[in-house]
DNA sequence: CCGAATCTTGACTGATTCACTCCGGATTGA
DNA sequence: TCAATCCGGAGTGAATCAGTCAAGATTCGG
C-alpha cells in the first residue's frame, strides 16, 4: 500500500508555496523547474490543489500561485486529499469481495480493522500541518512528529529497515 | 491509499481456517467455495500465506491447510505482509521522486510524515489478532479495537462517509 | 502400484491505474 | 496585440491488479 507521486508532489508544491510564495505569486513552471518535477504533471496537481481551495491561483502575465491560508491551517491530509482522492480507501466500498456480503446489512468481523486504520491514518495526517514542516529539518521534523505521537511508543521513528 | 484484494482474501482465508480448520486440514478449493471466492486465486494467496509461515499445507487426498500457529499469535500485519509484501511502502524509496533527491544523505522534511505513518499503521496491524476477530461479530470487534486504540479520540470508529 | 485428490510453480492475460504529455482555449498585463 | 500564464480534458505507454491455466509433485485408498 503505497500514495502516489501526487501525494509527494502536492505536498512539495505547497512547502515550495510556503517558503517562497509570500513575496508574490509563483508560475507553476517556475516552480517545477526549482524542485526538478515534470512541468505539465505540476500544473495538473496545482490545479487540483486549487479545486480543493488549498492554493489560489492567479492568471495573466505574472501570475502563478499562493497559498490560500496560513501554513498552519493547512494539514497533510488536506494535501493529500485533494491529491489522491482520499488518504485510505475501504476496499468493500468500492471495491467490494461480493456484492452482498460487503454490503453494510451483513456483518463482517474484517471491517471494523479497515476503519480503524482509516481513523488512525486520518489523525495523524490531520494534525501535521505544512507549517511543521517549515523549519528544523529532517531531524527537527522527526523530533517533532516523534514527540507529538509517542503515545504507543513500542515502535520508533527510526529508519530502519 | 488502498489494499488490494489479496489483503482481504488473505484474512478471510486465515479467519476460515481459525474457524473451521481445528478438526483437520481444510482444502483451498472447499475454503473457496464456501467463502465464495475464486479458487485458482484463493490457492495463489494460501500459498503466499504458507511461505510466510502462517498456515501449513498438507500435501495428497485428504490434505489441505491448517493455521500454523494459535490465532492469537497471528495479527492483521503478518497476514498483511504476507499477502501485500508490506504494509505501507514508503514512496521514495521504491518510487523516488528524484535519485539524488530522495537518497538518505539529502534532507527532506516530507519524509518523517511517511515513516510516523508507517509507525502507525503497523502498531495498530501489529496489535489486532486473528483470534480478536473470532468473536463479538462486527460489533464486538469494533468495540474491542475501539477500547484498545481510545487514546487519540479525536475521531471515532463510525461508519460515516 | 494405479489413480484420484490435493498442493506447487510459474507463465499468461485482460482490465485498470499510474505517471505523464499534449493541445486548444481563456485570462491578464505590457 | 501578444506573450505569459492558468485551465480543462483527452491521450499514451508502462506498471500493477485480479484472476486463469497448464504441467508437475505428493499422498492416500484400494
Ligand atoms: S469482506 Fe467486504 S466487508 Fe468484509
Ligand atoms: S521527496 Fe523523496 S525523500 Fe522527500
Amino acid at each position: 500500500m503505497r500514495f502516489t507521486t501526487q501525494a509527494e508532489y502536492g505536498l512539495i508544491c505547497t512547502l515550495h508555496l510556503a517558503r517562497f510564495g509570500a513575496a508574490g505569486p509563483v508560475a507553476a513552471r517556475e516552480m517545477a523547474e526549482k524542485e526538478d518535477l515534470p512541468a505539465d504533471y505540476t500544473e495538473k496537481i496545482l490545479r487540483r490543489l486549487r479545486q480543493a481551495g488549498i492554493v489560489t491561483s492567479v492568471r495573466g502575465v505574472s501570475g502563478g500561485f499562493e497559498l490560500a491560508r496560513d501554513a498552519r491551517e493547512i494539514s497533510v491530509k488536506d494535501v493529500v486529499e485533494a491529491t489522491e482522492g482520499s488518504t485510505f480507501e475501504i476496499n468493500c466500498r468500492q471495491h467490494p469481495v461480493g456484492a452482498e456480503r460487503c454490503d453494510t446489512t451483513h456483518d463482517c468481523s474484517i471491517r471494523p480493522v479497515w476503519y480503524a486504520l482509516r481513523t488512525k491514518i486520518d489523525e495523524l495526517l490531520d494534525q501535521i500541518r505544512i507549517s511543521d514542516l517549515l523549519e528544523g529539518g529532517e531531524v527537527g521534523v522527526t523530533e517533532l512528529i516523534d514527540i507529538t505521537w509517542q503515545d504507543h511508543g513500542d515502535t520508533n521513528l527510526t529508519m530502519e529497515r
